[in-house]
DNA sequence: CATATTTCAGCTCTACTGAAATTA
DNA sequence: CTAATTTCAGTACAGCTGAAATAT
């Protein structure tokens, strides 16, 4: 009898194929909990951008996300009608338009990270504590790597 | 002076953004490779299975690698235009078509899997070998998870 | 004039839904 | 008649290109 499940080991000898679906997984969960509230994944980002390193211009962050430049108007704007960031002109360079997160959204962006650390421990629940960290580690690595090496 | 490439702390503190963000980045470098052969991903899987597991009914192809039932025609015609895979119908059931791998289809398939070892290695470049391996372990068992788990 | 930022229209790709055609 | 398999049309989203509008 065949196990029409398994996976073809040539597929899953290559890492590169399980980070790809083991991420795409990740990020189908994450972004069903934010479908939710109505967000998606480039909102929360920006929220967590926002609260980390505080205002920024549009530009800045695109830049700093690897977001579209073109993406962005639609995204601040969505997160702006629920009053989660304010939006206004820098007076010093009237081409750039500052966003600035609000109380509503620091607050919604609490709830949220409850949300993800959730999605997390079902995902990596095969992981001890201490495996989970290595990963993250190697990861972060590997992350910080692609960046750098644009 | 601000450093606008840093990413949020909160963003990477999260092993799934983690996952998420390397492996499209992986994905993305996968299929750039593989574009100049005129494939895509769901291609180099199914080819994969095929090699791995023998020939396929289209149906047990979805089931395996969870592509959706109805974008298999599409991607096995592809395949076939190349002289890749086989259809023929099963003559014990014959709503079953049945997909088999070729000499150039195999012949293709090796010369993929050099190219995807080369974008493996700049993936994981910041990682020694026995990171690799227990990067790959950690992985494969939040994968096997993930499908279990259905 | 050249450049930077924002914004929008439009394209492609992936992944899904729904339904038709064929066969069991 | 019901169910399984294949196939296609249409939909939604993400990510990109190109260009216009405004300001430096």
């Amino acid at each position: 009898m065949d196990e029409p499940t398994l996976q073809p080991p040539s597929l899953t000898a290559l890492t590169t194929y399980l980070l790809s679906r083991t991420g795409k997984a990740g990020r189908q969960r994450l972004a069903e909990r934010l479908a939710k509230r109505g967000l998606r994944l480039w909102h929360m980002a920006v929220l967590a951008a926002l609260a980390d390193f505080g205002p920024h211009a549009q530009r800045d962050l695109a830049v700093r996300l690897a977001i579209d430049p073109s993406d962005i108007a639609k995204i601040v704007e969505d997160i702006g009608a629920l009053g989660y960031v304010e939006r206004m002109r820098d007076p010093a360079d009237r081409r750039r338009v500052t966003v600035a997160l609000t109380e509503t959204g620091r607050a919604a962006l609490g709830e949220m990270h409850d949300e993800t650390a959730a999605v997390q421990d079902e995902l990596l629940a095969p992981l001890t504590p201490a495996e989970r960290k290595q990963l993250t580690a190697m990861l972060s690595r590997v992350f910080t790597n692609l960046r750098s090496a644009t």
